[in-house]
DNA sequence: AATTTCCGCAACCGCCGCCCT
DNA sequence: GAGGGCGGCGGTTGCGGAAAT
């Protein structure tokens, strides 16, 4: 019954690799290369389970990976990439050069989750947690954009300025876009408008900064740039704020960011 | 100084999806 | 189209070191 194991476990160590293994699997794939993971153990001369040594590779031995502590930049973007893409560690870890899915979970789960509930949000919904209050009203601080608080897409959507109507659903269906399911599940939410068109079709909002003074528009951190560069993407297509828009590849039924969204965040990011 | 508790990280396990036959 | 093999992913575990008692 079942899928037969991966490997012959009876004679497979297990456990923490020793230099020698190490040195053994950095040899063979220096000389063959990635791949085959199933008979590298074999060719490469170890006694160990060929997800095994995939797994030491890819979260330890990789000559690109990056080492040491994660910068606040990091944190921000794992936070705001989590909100989007709920535990796909591996599309997170995509966005994030150097760094492994494996890294990025023991990371968020260690630090972020605290950081996330030290401010009052929710690490799963990445809702405030009196959801009751704040999540209604739709936080919007120039010192703590939405999105840094917590808020999620829906409310990003339903509780800003940028709502037509009172109903925070926008008219025009296009921009109205469903999340795949199990990203809609992840984010505790069903149907998501995510109106968050980059070239502004709504006002932006009034504000009184720290002098007093009350200004219209978008602070620096306000601005929702969902735009490769601010996701750790790479290429620079799709957003119309860097000035280049090249959206061919992109849903032709989706907008702005949702356009992005939609054809790159759900992509593969391995595969260019 | 010894022991216990806590924390972080590497590694394992089982499931899923893609690809090939 | 069905079934099997394989790689990849996400959740979980367990070990080792640090901090607390």
């Amino acid at each position: 019954m079942g899928r037969s194991p991966c490997c012959e476990k009876a004679h497979t160590n297990k456990g923490a690799w020793t230099k020698e293994e190490d040195q053994r699997l950095i040899a063979h794939i220096k000389a063959h290369g990635e791949g085959c993971w199933r008979s590298l153990p074999k060719a490469a001369g170890l006694l160990r389970c060929g997800k095994s040594c995939r797994l030491r590779w890819i979260n330890y031995l990789r000559p690109d990976l990056k080492r040491g502590n994660f910068t606040d930049e990091e944190d921000e973007l794992i936070i705001k990439l989590h909100e989007f893409l709920g535990n796909k560690w591996s599309l997170i870890a995509g966005r994030l050069p150097g760094r492994t899915d494996n890294e990025i979970k023991n990371y968020w789960n260690t630090h972020v989750k605290r950081k996330l509930l030290a401010r009052g949000v929710d690490p799963q919904t990445h809702r405030p947690l009196n959801a009751g209050t704040a999540a209604v009203q739709g936080i919007h601080t120039p010192s703590s954009p939405a999105v840094a608080s917590g808020a999620s897409p829906h409310q990003l959507a339903g509780g800003s300025s940028c709502s037509p109507d009172a109903s925070g659903h926008s008219s025009d269906a296009d921009d109205s876009v469903s999340l795949p399911p199990s990203l809609a599940g992840n984010l505790g939410v069903g149907m998501i408008d995510l109106n968050l068109s980059i070239s502004p079709p709504c006002q932006p909002p009034l504000s009184r900064e720290a002098d007093g003074v009350l200004r219209t528009g978008y602070s620096e951190r306000e601005k929702i740039c969902l735009c490769l560069n601010r996701l750790g993407l790479h290429g620079g297509e799709g957003c119309s704020c860097v000035g280049s828009s090249s959206s061919s590849s992109l849903h032709p039924a989706s907008s702005g960011v949702l356009r992005f969204l939609d054809a790159s965040l759900f992509r593969d990011p391995k595969v260019q």
